[in-house]
This record gives structure tokens, C-alpha cells and sequence, in this order.
DNA sequence: CTGTAACATGAAACAAATTCATAATTTACA
DNA sequence: TGTAAATTATGAATTTGTTTCATGTTACAG
């Protein structure tokens, strides 16, 4: 049995109009055309669809089944239809995001949530796992943008700068190094540094600071939760460098002194990568200038 | 947009087959005309569906959203497809009767009753209103089946017989006519009679006996319910005559006695009409045989 | 019983889908 | 990086399917 949807239209045109006659106007069709269909259908589904020897045609119970059939399907296909006019017109989609920095969530969330109030039918969501090979991910379509410090020059892949953050040490108020104006690496030779649980070379303290001065701390202890580093620093067990968003918009900061790493502080750019087919969707277009803006939006 | 389900079918076959070329097989079909209507969809809905320049072909999001759909619509035209296949066989249908004989509640429902455990897929109903033109509603496939004492030899529709009964005369124990063997014509002039709702001709009492004896009785008085008759005749407010199989069936018959009609008692037989190509198929099969032995299950 | 409106049918014209042959790309692997 | 193998794309020819046109047939109203 091969009906097409083309079929479920015929039969809902002509229960609907009433006769071949009237549904030729509303299909395009001549009755002729119809005609031949009907045979078809009903040589496909082997039972009678009309009673037969009536004249206007008039469905028999096995063609009201196929009306049934049709006024289930028919719809799907319309939501389909316009599903597919929403996403060519940019107003629906997907955003997976990958985040190669691991801070970033103290500000991707609250992004996210005003993203949501312009495109609330975009399917957002924040892949987690990927942070090794995120821009391969991207070009392979499992995700849709990725949050990174390090922007390549890829042919399909744009690199977005979003903002200009500042990794910053971070100490209890009474740490000895408190009483720094700024902070080198060879101060954190005798220190106990408290990091993301990321390959060191994914951190702004090794890859900016340390690997180039070849200098290696006292100790690494790894805290997934940056709340949980704040807290840990505060009580002396350590110190760390977070990018200094993470600060403004912490609620924990009275126990902690923070200084610029170097002399002149150290300047990093945060960066969207998009593939560059995807770059002008409206809402990839939203999400960045929302990203860009967020940081002010959190710490008025 | 024109998407038919021959589309989302090969769509669906190449996300999981894999490739083109394995899903060639799934299909019967040359890889080329895969790829040609790969082509016309693309066109069609306007958005890339595969992830561009990468072998095996590997969906995009949006491609998707496709495949989504389909895994929605396409077990819906399976299901349609097996209930025209069970539509075929007679394992489903309609079977919506119409009854020209009032009484005849008291055996189709317990039948009824019955013939859902043999045929649960079937959609039975019963059409009220039709009693005048019930063979014209049969002939237009308004109901499907006709409960009628009247058979009449038409080229498209095959009365079967049921069961043979017998209009039966009842009164109340101590009325005067309980004294009779049977009862006659002419007892029903100084009678009351309680009769269902419907024209005389249509009564066995008056079909069988008074109209052809020219004979009208004191007064009718019309009564919808059985029972409620049967409660009327006990009160000795009047006589009825009722198929024997009410009176078997019931238990408010302590108060009353029955009588046959004439010296030899009426007999009549009860046919049930269906449409000559429908007259093999298994449902209305079983539920002929149903009803041929449904008043011996009824009164053991 | 007859005329009319409605549906059916066959052949022809048209349109669409499929195949075949082959080109172009991508990928995997040396 | 280069090369073979695998995979997809493409164009022309072919096949298949659909629609129309012209006309036949039938149901239904009056």
C-alpha cells in the first residue's frame, strides 16, 4: 500500500467540497485527474472508499477512516512546513554551546537567560565534555558556538570577539603577597594554587605566565566549583587566578585581596566561534551582542 | 513546500543507514536517485540538510527536525496501513444496525454484549430513528446491518434468516380472556392494548391480526420501555401482544398470562438485512450466528 | 422517461522520478 | 602529502507516473 500524503489531500478535498466536481476548484484539478486518483487509491488499499453507484460521491465507513487518517496528518505536515519557514527566517534553531573556559559559566548562564527572552523556540543548551576538541565539534555540527580564548583562522569557522577580561590573582586579605603591587610568576614557586580541573595548558596562570617562565607552583589542587575556590582562598589554602568577571559579580570577595598579574596585568579576549554559515542568523547575531554587553549587566 | 512521505521515508533511511550508499539497498534504489531527491527536498524546504562536504553525508540540525517527523508521521501511515489491512480481512469494520422492531433490545443487547469478545476492533452502534427507512439507510450505508420481519428481495441487499417467534397475547393473571386457549380478533374490540411507540402497521398485533380482520381495539395506549409495559399489563390497565422471547427473557411475568393468537398461534420470523458485499465478512458473520442461537442463551 | 449534472475511461501530452554512465570530492591510509 | 578507495554529484536518456482532453456512461431530479 503507497498513499501519499498528495492522497490524503484528495480524499479530505472531496469529503470537504462534497463531489469531485466542487474539490477540482480547491485542489487545481480537473475531475478527470481526481478520477484517476480515486482508482488508484482504491486500488492501493484494496476496499471500497465510496459507496458506490451515488452520484455526488459519498464516502463509504473504510473512506471515512482515510478522512479520520488525514485530518491527523495533514496538520503534522503544516507544523512541519511552517517549523522549517521559522528556521530559513532565522527564528528558530539550535544553540549548543561549548565552552573551552570553565569560568565562563559565571556569565554564560546568566546570558543564556536573556537570550531566552528573545528567542524563546531556539533549543539552547550548553554541552559540557568538549572542551578538548570543541572547535572540531563545531565544525561537525555538534554544537553551534564555542566560547574560547584562543581564536584560530579557519576557513568555515568565525571567531567572534565578545569581551576583554583580565586574569587576576587572588589571595586571602592577609596573605603575605597582600602586600604586592603586582603579582610575577616566580612568586608562585612557593605558593599552593587552586584551579579548574583542566590540563594546565588550557589555564590563563600556565599558558600566560608560568610555562613561559618555566615555573612551576608548590602545589596544584583542582576545584571544579568556583564558588569553592573563592571559599578555599578566603580560608588560606591557596591561591588562584580567575578572570576578573568572575569577581565583579562574586558575592564572596570580602575575605580576598586581588592584584594584576605583572606589571602592566595581563589582557585576554574572549571569543564566539560560529560556523560561518551560521553567522548571521538572527539569533546567533543576538546571543553575541548579548554576550558582549552581559558583563556590564551583571555588575552595575 | 512540498514534501511528500516518500521523502521523509529517505531521509529517514539515509540518518540511519548511515550514507547514500547503504541506505540504497534499504530503498531499492540507485544511489543517484537518492541524491536527486536530496536535491528537490533541499530545494523545497530551503534549508541545508546535511552537514555540506563531509562523506558519509551526516545530518545537519535542521535535517534533523526532518527525521523527527518522520519517526512522528510515517508509524501513522503504518498504523493506517494495517487497518485497511485488518478492513481487507473483516477483522474491523463498522457494524451500525438499524431496528424496525422495538422489542428486539431485549436480545441485541445481551448479543451485542457477546459479539464484543469476539470482535473488539469492530465499531458497533445502534441507530435509533431509522425504524421507517431503515433499508434505505442499509442501501446508503448510513448503518450497516437492519433488524426487520420483512424481508423484501432487492439485488443489493440479502436478508438472513434469524430465529422464528411468536406475538404473544399477555394480560393480567386474573383478567377475563385468561380463561381462553388462545386469543382471536374480535377479543381485542373491548381491550385496551399497550403498544410500543410506533405506527400500527408496523406492530405485529395489528399487521398479523386486527388490520386484516378490520377490527380496532377500545383504545391504544403507547409505552416506550418493555418493562414498563409488562408492569402496565400486570396492573391489568390493558392487554399487549409481545415477541414470546420478551416474556421468556423476563422476570416480571408472575403476574400475567399469555395467551397465543388464534387457534394455531402467529408465527414470524425475524431477518437481519445486510448489503450483499458485505455479507461474508467475518464480523457480520459471527454476529448472524450470534444472534440465530442468542434467545436459547438466553433462557437456559 | 428524459435531460442534466456528475463521474468514469482511454489515449495523448506532459511532468516527474529513476537509471546509467561518469565526474568530482572526500576520506583514510601509507 | 599523495594516492587509492569510497562516497556523493551531475547530466542525459529512459522509464514511470500524472494530468488533460475528449468522450462515454450513469444516477438522479423533475
Amino acid at each position: 500500500m503507497n498513499i501519499e500524503l498528495k492522497h490524503l489531500r484528495t480524499i479530505l478535498a472531496i469529503h470537504e467540497a462534497g463531489s469531485l466536481q466542487k474539490a477540482t476548484q480547491q485542489l487545481n484539478m480537473t475531475q478527470s485527474a481526481l478520477s484517476h486518483q480515486l482508482r488508484y487509491i482504491k486500488q492501493e488499499i484494496g476496499v471500497e472508499i465510496f459507496v458506490p453507484e451515488t452520484r455526488p460521491l459519498r464516502l463509504s465507513p473504510e473512506g471515512l477512516e482515510l478522512v479520520e487518517a488525514a485530518r491527523r496528518i495533514l496538520p503534522e505536515m503544516e507544523k512541519l512546513k511552517y517549523k522549517f519557514i521559522d528556521l530559513r527566517s532565522g527564528q528558530t534553531g539550535r544553540l549548543f554551546i561549548a565552552i573551552e573556559c570553565h569560568a565562563c559559566f559565571e556569565w554564560l548562564f546568566p546570558a543564556l537567560n536573556l537570550f531566552r527572552d528573545h528567542h524563546s523556540h531556539v533549543d539552547v543548551d550548553i554541552k559540557p565534555g568538549l572542551a578538548f576538541k570543541a572547535i572540531e565539534a563545531l565544525q561537525a555540527e555538534e554544537v553551534d558556538l564555542v566560547i574560547s580564548a584562543d581564536p584560530e583562522n579557519l576557513p568555515d569557522v568565525v571567531f567572534h570577539e565578545l569581551f576583554t577580561y583580565e586574569p587576576t590573582f587572588i589571595a586571602a586579605k592577609d596573605h603575605p603577597l597582600s602586600t604586592r603591587d603586582y603579582i610575577e610568576a616566580a612568586d608562585f614557586a612557593d605558593q599552593n594554587v587552586i584551579t579548574y580541573p583542566v590540563p594546565q595548558e588550557r589555564l590563563d596562570l600556565f599558558s600566560q605566565l608560568l610555562l613561559p617562565a618555566a615555573i612551576a607552583p608548590k602545589s596544584v589542587r583542582q576545584v571544579e566549583l568556583t564558588s569553592v575556590i573563592l571559599l578555599l582562598v578566603g580560608a588560606n589554602k591557596g591561591v588562584s587566578v580567575l578572570p576578573d568577571w568572575v569577581l565583579q559579580s562574586s558575592r564572596e570577595t570580602e575575605h580576598l585581596t586581588r592584584k594584576k598579574l605583572t606589571k602592566n596585568g595581563v589582557k585576554r579576549k574572549l571569543y564566539a566561534a560560529v560556523r560561518r554559515r551560521d553567522s548571521d542568523k538572527p539569533y546567533i547575531e543576538t546571543f553575541l551582542s548579548l554576550s558582549k554587553t552581559i558583563l556590564s549587566r551583571l555588575s552595575p
